[in-house]
DNA sequence: TTCAAGCTTGCATAATAATTCATCTTATGT
DNA sequence: ACATAAGATGAATTATTATGCAAGCTTGAA
């Protein structure tokens, strides 16, 4: 575990199947069972060099993933708080002054790690694979079977760059293969020029199937932002133009659920924007039984304050400063 | 990282939140930004043996976690658990969906592995070349010198038609061949009218040979299969007839081994079939030291089972909804 | 066939990490 | 205040892991 950290896994060409077993079997070995690579190599008939380069390999094929979760329960006031303020049925409240960089990351395997509480029957879970934060939590999740999982479904068409729509694509398969699932995509543009190509995009019959599930969805991951350009998103590729978020705004929008628009007290705010949308109605995610929101940072503070008062949240998981603005929010509102 | 891993994580009382940071974040300087403890010591101001046990700490109270995804098709949680349930020396599951004209190859290519692997002094390899998986298997195997293999012999007599003969002596040649070894055939029906024809049979000194062989095979690729009609066979060649089937299903064989009969705990079923058969006997069989079956498909799960249950397989090589079944089977059983 | 380029492997060893042990701190009972 | 035990800490040591290098194996061209 010397220099070969730099996470800038440079990906090197499809390797042998037989290859990669043996480097997934040494891999599990080492990590899961704790073996020392001289006893492995010895197992194995190979030399303890071997072994240690095999492992190398398994970092670069990122056959092993070595993720470092933020404690969890270190603020119980504030997780405390917020569910009793805000009616939720949990929080999860981590900290991120100890880290500079990548808030999305350490959500994402904050959110990793309290799936195994949270999930509990529900056949059909939806996601929005676009969001940075979702797409750290597929990476940090561990594979397991017997959850009740049957069906992973995308909640939101394709937003931003091709690129993006590609690893949007990659996360869901990532989160249907942890959990033993099937998954459902959504691969169709997320927002519509207009509400004719909407229309046609309805006659595809993958996007039906899609469509229909999520009249079912018991647990989603809710996409919560602002009624702005935010994340990976440029105006241009799949998105709103500036115009038409600023009318929205001038209506009241403060924030947005898979690009449904809320106002401030949470509640739908009706434009035409709505028609041009591809993705989970506020009406459908209503009836969702448990919904789970993972977020923070500065940006999304309004809107998330505006999705919990109009109850669009059941599982909250976000920093610590998100968590302090929102209790004094609440408390200014009351 | 040394034998801290049992994964029986005692969990020491809570700690306190400052600690808590300082042990996240040197988890993070060192498995994500990928510092040594030497620098991250000097960086924090204290020593290097520190660190170390900060790390130790992290790894308890599960703040870093090291998981392995298997890549796409392999299946090692399956193998490690089939290998512990059954008490095999190594167990190999392939992936059917994937592959599903490639994978002889693949089984070919196992079965080479563990062939070349493990053993050096075996001079003698059992095969039973009428089924239609090991011919598919010589057919992937390539050349490769320095196994200790001398002599191939075939392990049971002819079974079906006489095309079939025809490929399965070719099959026993291509491997005899891919292994530089001599191949010594059993070319005599496998399965005799009655019992006066089998001593006919055993008056030619090619058999003699054969079946005085097969009392020193080291080796043997195990020819498991239900106690019925299956594969390539019909009624009438080489075979038992359908009330012999039924009648030795009824003294309670669930499967075979070279057409000599098991029941579901894996105990030889002794009837008179068994002296109408010209196979390596169980008694012969159980001496051998590395029992290797390759086999799959719905058809044979009852009978692996069994053959599994009587530790009639050393190694076993197979797709994974068998492996699920055996599983499932074995869990069921205890 | 022969040769060389390009890989792979294992040995020996350098580099890194874990552990022991003596020492120092702190908390607590007397 | 003193004694004592429990806990931390770091220098030195031991254990483990990574890597430079040369030898061996393949492949492909001549």
């Amino acid at each position: 575990m010397k220099r070969s950290m730099p996470t800038t896994a440079n990906r090197p060409a499809r390797l042998d199947i037989e290859q990669m077993r043996l480097i997934t079997k040494v891999a599990r070995l080492h990590y899961i069972h704790g073996e020392r690579q001289a006893e492995i190599a010895e197992k194995m008939g190979v030399s303890q060099a071997s072994v240690s380069r095999f492992l190398t390999l398994a970092q670069e094929y990122e056959i092993v993933r070595t993720i470092v979760v933020p404690p969890e329960g270190l603020y119980p006031d504030f997780e405390e708080e917020l569910e009793e303020v805000y009616g939720l049925d949990s929080a999860y409240v981590v900290d991120i002054s100890a880290h500079e960089e990548g808030i999305a990351q350490i959500l994402g395997v904050a959110a990793a790690r309290c799936l195994s509480s949270e999930f509990k029957g529900g056949p059909v879970l939806g996601v929005t694979s676009w969001s940075t934060t979702l797409r750290e939590m597929a990476k940090a999740m561990e594979p397991r079977s017997s959850t009740g999982i049957k069906k992973v479904v995308e909640m939101l068409g394709d937003l931003g760059s091709p690129l993006l729509q590609h690893e949007a694509a990659l996360a869901t398969l990532q989160i249907a293969k942890a959990l033993d699932a099937e998954a459902v995509f959504l691969r169709t543009p997320g927002v519509m020029p207009n509400p004719e190509l909407l229309k046609v995009a309805l006659g595809d019959v993958h996007i039906q199937t899609a469509l229909r599930l999520l009249g079912e969805v018991d647990i989603a991951f809710v996409g919560v932002g602002p009624a702005d350009f935010h994340g990976p998103l440029e105006e241009g590729d799949n998105f709103f133009s500036a115009e038409q978020l600023a009318a929205v705004r001038a209506a009241g929008a403060v924030g947005q659920l898979h690009q449904r628009f809320i106002n401030a007290q949470g509640l739908p705010v009706d434009t035409e924007l709505d028609k041009l949308v591809v993705s989970i109605t506020l009406e459908q995610l209503r009836h969702v039984r448990r919904k789970i929101a993972v977020a923070g940072g500065a940006a999304k503070h309004t809107a998330l304050a505006a999705a919990l008062a109009g109850k669009w949240i059941d599982v909250l998981v976000t920093d610590v400063n998100t968590a302090n603005f929102l209790m004094k929010h609440a408390s200014r509102g009351t």
